[in-house]
DNA sequence: GCTTGACCTAGAGCTCACTCCAGCAAGTAG
DNA sequence: CTACTTGCTGGAGTGAGCTCTAGGTCAAGC
């Protein structure tokens, strides 16, 4: 699969696709005799995870560092663990902090509905 | 209130209550006869709502548009009203965004652990 | 009356996460 | 063969949201 295909499959662009590539976040794609990158469609997969963690709040950089242990494969399990540990943290306080913000949104439009019937 | 007290009390720097102020998202502070900003302790009620706006992911453009409107003061309840409406909807589905990047890291977390006890 | 420190402005610089461009090479359809 | 499309690279540009600098003013304490 060409970065076109694999573009329109993951719903990323081909400027962010390679973009990715450089700084690590995803692995360096084959290449084809002319050079072009030629994907296998596991690299979807691996995409839609990172979407996932991208998603949930987690900085570009942490992802490359689990990206980092995942290429790195057997023995990385342990610190990629501890890395998926902390986001869910990260994920639970941050869902808190939103609750928290909607009660104070809810108020206050009580308030201003309030306001609106004087 | 000088604006070195105001930042030590709302937690923001003095950098970013100028620049809050020169975006409009505070109001023009009065000043001394030298010049320099004098606070009303009011200002800090207002600082901590925008505060949990932003922490609810509200943009600041759309914290602003409802700054200006709530300068303007009375008759704008409605639009205020629908853009609170709105950001809680946003935040609502965020939640449930979250809640399911959790899923998905809770259950790569046990894929994990699986593979370290093997 | 001089030093220190808080304050002022305009504007430059920074981080993050892309997004795009110029200039070129290679594959494809008519 | 020509034209078009898709791809390549290095590096510049973007937008959000601050953060800091340079060069200056002003008030208070010694």
């Amino acid at each position: 699969m060409r970065i076109g295909e694999l573009a329109q499959r993951s719903g990323l662009s081909i400027y962010t696709l390679r973009y990715y590539e450089k700084i690590c976040l995803l692995p360096k794609a084959d290449r084809s005799l002319s050079g072009r990158r030629d994907y296998d469609a596991s690299i979807l997969k691996w995409i839609e995870f990172v979407e996932r963690l991208k998603a949930s709040g987690m900085p570009i950089k942490d992802i490359i560092r689990y990206a980092t242990l995942w290429r790195q494969g057997d023995g990385t399990e342990g610190e990629r663990r501890r890395l998926l540990l902390a986001q869910g943290e990260r994920v639970r306080s941050r869902i808190a902090e939103l609750n928290s913000c909607l009660n104070v949104i809810d108020e206050k439009i009580l308030d201003l509905i309030k306001l609106e019937k004087e």
